[in-house]
DNA sequence: ACTTGTGACTTGTGATCACGGCTGATGTAA
DNA sequence: TTACATCAGCCGTGATCACAAGTCACAAGT
């Protein structure tokens, strides 16, 4: 076999490739920031040609855009092959938990291994920031969190394991406006000190143990203030 | 609230519900037997319009299989905009190996506090199965080991772990058909045993340490062939 | 008053067409 | 023979249309 290998496409003169964003990726981003902003109620059906009007194109990028988002369990399919945002039920969000659990838990030891001085430093500045503005809001206090965790992911090298990741976070985030959750307890951002702690000291159980308790006593919490709700609904 | 329920939609007159598959589905079941078949080779570029001659339908219903299973990452999305069947690389191998480890893992002690007697006896036929018809080609070893290990992961009721165990299944597929590895070794079989032993006593610890010694050793096992062979083309 | 059948309207699905980008072969000039 | 411009064909993308299934409301019948 001779030198015929693929043109591999190297980044020449410093330049990045510009790259060409389809319409069904331009659905696909507004219509998840829709999903992880709380904005769309669970349950609420949601019909292809409406989307496709508000978001002023025909409804094929909006039909693509949709289906991946079904595919990653973002949406759920229903029996009219009309699509929903799933609600989410106590068991549902405890599996999840446990999923995460498992698997940011490997990516956190994973990470401790491998981080940059510059990483730490990114997240150390991100719990700095959680922790000033603490009481400012749920939906600010979401987004620091979520910055907080996947920069700590990204630093374990794990791109298959990440996407996951990423999709279980979409499943759960728009659950978490809904819920009335005092977010910001002490509490929390103890486990994240524990992390950055544990990560300067390149210890990798310890950045799981902590990882692992972030996720489930949060999960606990959540849990807690889900079954007060629905007992109070419930009368 | 008065009683405003759902109309749950109950079977009556003992009928089942009659499904309506559409097209897409169709595709996307056949380009994911396909692909699980490993007669697609990898790197291969893979067109819509010639799929959809080969299907007997338009380019639309394609699309979206293909779509969808770009999703799932069993395809993979060029810069070109077509579609491939990545190439299995040992780094990837690797991460997926070690992901799997975890989430099955999980999925095995959970599994073995919720397993049933009839279960049980499924799994122990098709363990059964494997060893009498072990050199019956890889092929067939590795559909009933598919079978045998999510038989397993139906019992944790788990169904989010459940589809991306199954994505992740569906990544490594088609390498393994390509890959020349001497499946059928006994020591495969023997932590199948163990699997089979600790679900009986509903040891969950047993059953996960069990569960991740099976994939961990079949990893390293095809990570040496896999490297073996790299090194031979290399030459 | 309640049920049931009918109609218009909406919704998802799939086919077809048009358009721009990319690839590869052909032809021309050095 | 080699290098480069050109052009034709193919590919993915998105819009539009046709169609069948589903939904909802209204009215007729019990």
């Amino acid at each position: 076999m001779v030198a015929s290998s693929t043109p591999q496409e190297r980044p020449a003169f410093g330049l990045a490739r510009l790259e060409r964003e389809t319409l069904h990726e331009r659905a696909y981003d507004e219509v998840k920031k829709a999903i992880m902003g709380g904005t769309i109620a669970p349950g609420e059906p949601m019909t292809i040609r409406a989307l496709a009007k508000a978001l002023g194109t025909s409804v094929m990028p909006v039909r693509e855009a949709l289906r991946r988002l079904v595919a990653e369990r973002a949406l759920e399919l229903l029996p009219n092959r009309s699509v929903t945002l799933p609600v989410m039920t106590a068991e549902k969000f405890d599996e999840i938990s446990r999923i995460r659990v498992s698997l940011e838990g490997l990516m956190a030891e994973t990470a401790a291994k491998l981080v940059t001085a510059d990483e730490l430093k990114r997240m150390s500045k991100l719990n700095e920031e959680m922790i000033s503005r603490l009481r400012q809001g749920t939906k600010r206090y979401l987004a620091l969190n979520q910055e907080f965790h996947f920069q700590l992911y990204q630093a374990a090298h794990m791109p298959q394991a990440m996407s996951i990741v990423e999709t279980l976070w979409l499943q759960i985030g728009p659950f978490l406006h809904h819920v009335s959750t005092d977010f910001g307890q002490p509490d929390f951002l103890k486990n994240h000190d524990q992390v950055l702690k544990a990560l300067a000291r390149r210890d990798g159980a310890k950045a799981r143990a902590a990882i692992e308790a972030d996720i489930s006593e949060a999960a606990q919490t959540i849990l807690d203030s889900l079954k007060a709700q629905s007992s109070n609904a419930a009368q």
